[in-house]
DNA sequence: TCCAAATACTTTGACGTCCAAGTATTTCTC
DNA sequence: GAGAAATACTTGGACGTCAAAGTATTTGGA
């Protein structure tokens, strides 16, 4: 199944043969890519025996560091920067399996709560504990790799907007290799 | 929209106190998820014009890499990293909008041939100037910090087995046809 | 030669995501 | 205080991905 090259490494020379541009943008973006499938396939496969994939376990875990263990859906939405329709299904499917149940707000009518149960919150525990086990899905990237990618990409969120960047943040010195 | 806080590093402060581990792996992870997601909908919306996403412009732009400008579903499924079923369902998508076409293999009768039409070049070409006029949903981000993102994430698809280190050459299958 | 195993692709079905539209409720504005 | 606009969520439909099973063909071993 393994290629013997670097796919992307080909598809680099393959673009500039073709006088195609932008090819250091193109191989970024090709690896964040590849790199998002490889995570996306371990982690879910890591939690799957939980009854879980990443986007219900997020929602557990957002759930579980409140206060009261609840949240609105739209709440959640905005923290984990998925579309409203996304969340209603999410909700419906840890409702289902008995992980949160919804509850309307008390004083906006509007407004569902999603409520972390019991189990809910034993489920959140033990996917941590998986997701922790297999480093995240990211064995095989040294610890300095990790960093270097987190703050590489620091930009990339803070340029698209993710979140007002408090003045002090953008200290990231290009401490390249 | 936006929120006055980066989320991720918010997840990790949850994350310390909660005590659960990997908090590291846990950045990195889910920094290059909320990446993937910024450039996968920043390409998709560049390309949407042309009638294509990202998947169906990789297909356009791997033939119209070779030399006859064909290749076998399987191999473009390889080169990819995509199910078997995927190809099935992206050639079907190009072939109805005629930037492709199946062709019977000359001797192998089980394998298929996806060919290029000349409409399907020239969408190749308008796609690859479209991403490159973007900078593959870069912008924002400094080509240091692109070459430490791809630097770091080697490691990772290496790691992954993605394909055999390059001084273990296997001399098997000639790489296209 | 013959048959089991491997290979190549398609089909079907479960999921997940987004968009657009619909319903309900609250807030804003004149 | 009434109607317009904004907000919160749900529903239905288009797409995309993957896994598993099915069909056709080729390969490899006895």
């Amino acid at each position: 199944m393994a290629l013997e090259f670097d796919p992307i490494e080909e598809a680099a020379a393959n673009w500039r043969d073709a006088g195609w541009g932008a090819i250091d943008a193109m191989t970024a973006a090709t690896s964040i890519t590849r790199a998002h499938q490889i995570l996306s396939g371990r982690i879910d496969a890591a939690l799957a025996p939980l009854d879980l994939n990443f986007s219900r376990f997020e929602v557990l875990a957002l759930l579980s560091f409140t206060r009261e263990g609840e949240l609105p859906l739209g709440k959640l939405g905005a923290r984990l920067q998925v579309h409203p329709a996304s969340v209603t299904n999410t909700i419906n499917r840890l409702e289902a399996d008995g992980f949160v149940r919804r509850r309307p707000h008390a004083t906006d009518r509007r407004t569902t709560l999603a409520v972390l149960t019991h189990e809910g919150r034993q489920r959140a525990e033990r996917g941590a504990a998986a997701l922790a086990a297999i480093g995240f899905g990211l064995d095989g990237m040294s610890s300095d790799a990790r960093r270097r990618v987190d703050d590489a990409l620091l930009e990339l969120r803070t340029a698209a907007g993710d979140f007002a960047a408090p003045a002090a943040t953008q200290g990231t010195a290009p401490a390249s290799r």
